[in-house]
DNA sequence: CACTTGACCTGTCCGC
DNA sequence: TGCGGACAGGTCAAGT
């Protein structure tokens, strides 16, 4: 669930959060999910502060002054949520309805926990377990297969509308939808944002990528950015389990046009919003607004 | 190489 | 109420 807006609303928030401190404390007992062991983890990261904090796709980067960097993927429950006695005043405060904050404490999900010097602390929850936390040089970071293949950030200044249409270019007998989801095409895309951007820009998910014209690449190109853009400012998309830094909820799904609406009407149209499978995922199309080509 | 499908997991929901 | 099965969806490995 996680996507790019979700990711870089994470992101934002540790770095406002966890940049500057000193860990103290590394808690993990999850090797498949944190593979690196208990010597590296004290060699490179106790006592280590965190110097940046990036993201390139939907994968978290946490820079340390030790050469290493701690690389996280939160797939599709996971959770990278910071703690201290700051944050509880505010969890328990007036105006900070506790219905808008799910998890910002260990529980059974924990995977990790970071302690750091001033016993504030960061917690990587992850029910389902596909997501990993991983000890890498920092140097080496580019190296890894999937920063070698991943396509460009979607949001970058450098990236327009005839790059987008260029890289489509290998994908041309696969559904609109497949190639959007396809990290090496274009990077930090997932299935909110894919449905919800083929409907602002009414093309059916399921027509292959040679039948798109180039005027409906261009407007895809346009509404997938207005989309995302408009995602990072609601905080990204709540659908289960996303929580920012803090547990809190983002808001982006009370404004979504198609996902999760089955049943409702089109925004545009009133037609009922259906849901079908496309690419082997749950899929939301207005199929007035959107129509094969014949 | 292009493309599709299944596996990885656990919690939830739906129908019997 | 209990229980089996479908479903959720990011990415990679293995398949066609």
């Amino acid at each position: 669930m996680p996507e790019l807006p979700e990711v870089e609303t994470v992101r934002r928030g540790l770095a406002k959060l966890v940049l500057g401190r000193t860990i103290a404390q590394v808690v993990f007992d999850w090797p498949k999910g944190f593979p690196n062991s208990q010597t590296d983890v004290n060699t490179f990261v106790i006592g280590a502060k965190i110097v940046s904090v990036q993201r390139r796709a939907k994968v978290l980067i946490l820079d340390l002054d030790s050469g290493y960097s701690l690389i996280v993927h939160l797939k599709m429950t996971g959770q990278l949520v910071f703690t201290d006695s700051q944050s509880d005043d505010l969890r328990f405060g007036a105006g900070h309805p506790s219905d808008s904050l799910i998890n910002n404490l260990p529980d059974t999900s924990t995977r990790v926990t970071i302690t750091f010097r001033d016993e504030s602390k960061l917690f990587f929850n992850d029910q389902r377990k596909f997501g990993w936390m991983k000890l890498l040089p920092t140097a080496t970071l580019p190296d890894i297969p999937f920063f070698q293949k991943v396509g460009p950030e979607p949001l970058d200044a450098s990236f327009t509308a005839d790059r987008f249409v260029e890289r489509f270019q290998r994908r041309q007998k696969t559904s609109i939808k497949a190639a959007l989801l396809d990290q090496t095409v274009i990077a930090g895309i997932g299935n909110i944002y894919a449905d919800e951007s083929l409907w602002a820009a009414r093309i059916h998910p399921n027509t292959r990528v040679v039948d798109v014209t180039n005027d409906q690449l261009n407007t895809l190109f346009s509404e997938l950015r207005l989309v995302l853009n408009t995602a990072i400012k609601k905080g990204g998309s709540t659908n289960k389990n996303y929580v920012n830094a803090q547990g809190k909820k983002g808001s982006y799904m009370d404004f979504a046009n198609v996902f999760r609406r089955e049943g409702q009407p089109c925004l545009r149209c009133q037609s009922s919003i259906d849901k079908i499978r496309v690419a082997g995922r749950g899929t939301h199309i207005c199929s007035n607004c959107q129509v094969l080509p014949t």
